[in-house]
DNA sequence: GGTAGTTTGTGAAGGATTTCACAAGCCCAC
DNA sequence: GTGGGCTTGTGAAATCCTTCACAAACTACC
């Protein structure tokens, strides 16, 4: 297949969210323009991201809701449960352990593992935080192919080798720092301090 | 000025990073195929992103890192402090709050707010949870121009708006929907959800 | 001082993404 | 069934971003 720009893959994320809300108020049909108008774009763009995975719409009238929300989740690769492993249960960690929004979108944490002794045995909502040292087995065993990296900048590129040495095919690096990873592991880093310092730019260089 | 894109900033910010760790080894100079190297970029994207802002190497010898992590941080606005506010005590507002990764930047978090009673009060290293309704008067008397906003989906607009009112420059917006602010506020998005859709498209889509 | 070996800064070329603009298709009313 | 009013899908144009490639400038060494 044609390679697809991020920038595309992030924007149907985003309409497969309003999709969703049309599709709690009873909405049954949406055009490009409604969809442009919320996410910020413009309908060409719409339409143009779609039109890369095919014509899911009807002209002169828009797109079916629940027949989009259905292809865009199909696309995504969202039509199936993404068993997820998160690693660290520092303060980040936990916090998205308990976060509703992933569950929601089928990634369903199956375990959540921490170096420290001190936390291991720590109940968070249905799970308990594991010695790490049950990684490698968990992983075996659950087939989890995604891992939430939240660990400290030292211990980051040690673990994230031994993620990829079990078996993860893709990581979420929350550690500020860039991993190096085999070309056949998706890596996606999230900074923080990174965001703030993009404001602070802006902020600096608008008058 | 003329434009500067976001991806350029986010490499700068990155660059940064390198510098500070080139610093600490006591390693003077620097060249762009090595900031390259370690950013996962072309040595002609490095110099490409600084000559946007002047010339800041030396032909022949590279860039001093001293001097470079200066003129970076001028260029980021981080040669000075960045009081900063958390709206939202939860889980992700509570992290972020006790993050080392801010302070290290100059973003000083001077505040952490929450609506919910039960949570005021409640102690967040050397800060504690102060009440919602607090936040105009902070804001006047504290002067923060950045706003992280960790709040549910559902108050998150009302809470932009009064933060925008109440004199708010810039929001770091965690809850996952897309906020309207006016023209003269910046606004980022960070959606953790997207970005684990992000690597379940990467995941689909790859043999 | 001159030469060899680096490395920067930057126009120009190339590639990728977004926007434009319009034909084609659909619904509805009559 | 025909015309009017919308809305899609999509080539072409425009814009934005990255890579190329090379002159200019520097150090080191003889």
């Amino acid at each position: 297949m044609k390679h697809i720009a991020e920038s595309t893959v992030r924007r149907l994320s985003l309409y497969l969210r309003f999709l969703e809300e049309f599709d709690a108020r009873a909405q049954a049909t949406v055009s490009s323009g409604e969809l442009a108008r919320l996410g910020g774009t413009t309908s060409a763009q719409v339409r143009k991201d779609l039109s890369f995975f095919g014509s899911f719409g009807k002209r002169g009238l828009g797109y079916a809701v629940k027949a989009l929300i259905e292809s865009i989740r199909e696309i995504l690769g969202l039509d199936h449960p993404w068993p997820t492993v998160i690693v660290g249960a520092g303060k980040i960690g936990a916090a998205l352990a308990q976060h509703r929004g992933f569950a929601a979108r089928g990634f369903t944490v199956v375990g959540i593992y921490d170096a420290d002794p001190a936390k291991v045995g720590t109940p968070l909502d249905r799970l308990t935080v594991r010695a790490d040292s049950d990684l490698e087995r968990d992983i075996a065993r659950l087939k989890p192919r995604i891992a939430v990296l939240c660990v400290p900048v030292g211990v980051a590129q040690p673990m994230a080798d031994r993620l990829v040495k079990a078996g993860i095919k893709a990581i979420l690096n929350f550690a500020p720092v860039p991993l190096a990873v085999p070309g056949s592991v998706t890596l996606r880093t999230v900074d923080m301090a990174t965001e703030l310092e993009i404001l602070a730019f802006t902020l600096t260089n608008t008058p």
